[in-house]
DNA sequence: TTGACATTCAAACGAACGTTTGATACAAAC
DNA sequence: GTTTGTATCAAACGTTCGTTTGAATGTCAA
């Protein structure tokens, strides 16, 4: 086998289980003798190929995170650049669609869901990434749209609470899944799904006093 | 000094100093050690009060987490009965106000939605607690006051998914503090939260269908 | 005063942790 | 064929972890 494949097999599969094991147990709960027996390589290669533990949790959200929300935020994009004439409830509708329905598998929703709560419940050094690279571009960028998209003139604070609004239903619905489906009584499959696309849709627009005809 | 009021002290100030590191750092990066010391008493006396550190944290959410939520509760229960005409307006800005300006010191209130917010993304044993004693009868509590207070008919399901939707603006807000403050680059104080009050009540109304002129 | 009980304490336990080391295997360069 | 650099490996490093132990201390009833 050639030399950097090699590598970049091994280093790429300690990337994709170190992911997964983070995100469903957090950074402390996950060691990396768990993450390099799960991954099939040696204990010292998580040291060797990214220094320390910290490391490669970084690396996790540089490889892994980011992309996967370029992914997210190229989706909602198409959606709404679909439409030759933007309108709010196309606009949401496509925010909604990208994080509910989009691109990802549903594993890949809810590990990126929850990865993310995490770092905002109790951020670390990954936050600053999370928060510059997508965060705040893709804030602006959906409240530009809808701006664009909007009638009447709105303040920028308040565009930008009702961002927030919109966008704490859509991390909600995915990140609190279990309690969602516990207390509905219903499966999280693609139905249900397409009902929380629905939801965050319908009263997202009404919230931001806009009529949901035109959807 | 008194057997009991003794022993009271030792264990009521381990589980004060546990649930702020608990909340800060999460389960698995709080140590025992950690705990003891900073509550001024012996390494064993976690042992000794509570057998091993994973009771200690359900005690936490016993004796400490639920307790705080009832009081939340509370103060819903009363700013919503104090009004002789049930008005969803009134409802839901009593719901919001509760949870953000409500009896809780801004410390509380932050410990608070972090706990539940980790038992979300990750439930643990104390997650069938959270949900048995608190959020359903609470969720319950709160959709069939809102529901008695609208006009027209909504189903069962559509009410719930209603309610999740508030809440989720309601513990968004809290638990995401760090991004809000950091994107709107607004402090955290009285007037912010305030105007949290505000938007979580002129956006669920609205999202609600409801007019927001009574309020 | 004695005995029983509850609480605190320093010290130690074994296990698990992140990290380091030095040997080994292997492919490319000379 | 030898050298060089990369990747893997088993083994061990020192530290920290949760938990246990047994003695010491203090409190109350008999």
């Amino acid at each position: 086998m050639p030399r950097e494949s090699r590598e970049e097999l091994t280093k790429e599969r300690i990337l994709d289980t170190a992911e997964v094991l983070f995100a469903q147990k957090g950074y402390r709960a996950v060691s990396v003798r768990e993450i390099t027996s799960a991954a099939r390589c040696n204990l010292a290669a998580v040291n060797y190929h990214f220094g320390k533990k910290e490391n490669l949790y970084l690396e996790v959200f540089r490889s892994r995170w980011v992309p996967r929300a370029t992914r997210i935020r190229e989706s909602f994009r198409k959606a709404a650049a679909g439409q030759d004439s933007l309108s709010p409830p196309k606009v949401v509708r496509a925010l909604a669609q990208a994080f509910v329905e989009g691109p990802l598998s549903d594993e890949e929703r809810l590990r990126h869901s929850q990865l993310m709560t995490r770092e905002m419940t109790q951020p670390t050094r990954a936050f600053e990434l999370v928060a510059q690279e997508v965060i705040q571009p893709f804030f602006k960028e959906f409240a530009d749209k809808l701006r664009s998209a909007q009638t009447d003139e709105v303040g920028q604070e308040q565009m930008l609470l009702n961002t927030f609004s919109i966008f704490s239903m859509v991390l909600y619905f995915n990140f609190a899944r279990v309690a969602v489906s516990r207390l509905t009584g219903r499966e999280y499959n693609t139905a249900f799904r397409a009902r929380l696309v629905e939801q965050i849709t319908q009263f997202s627009l009404q919230g931001l006093g806009v009529s949901e005809m035109e959807a």
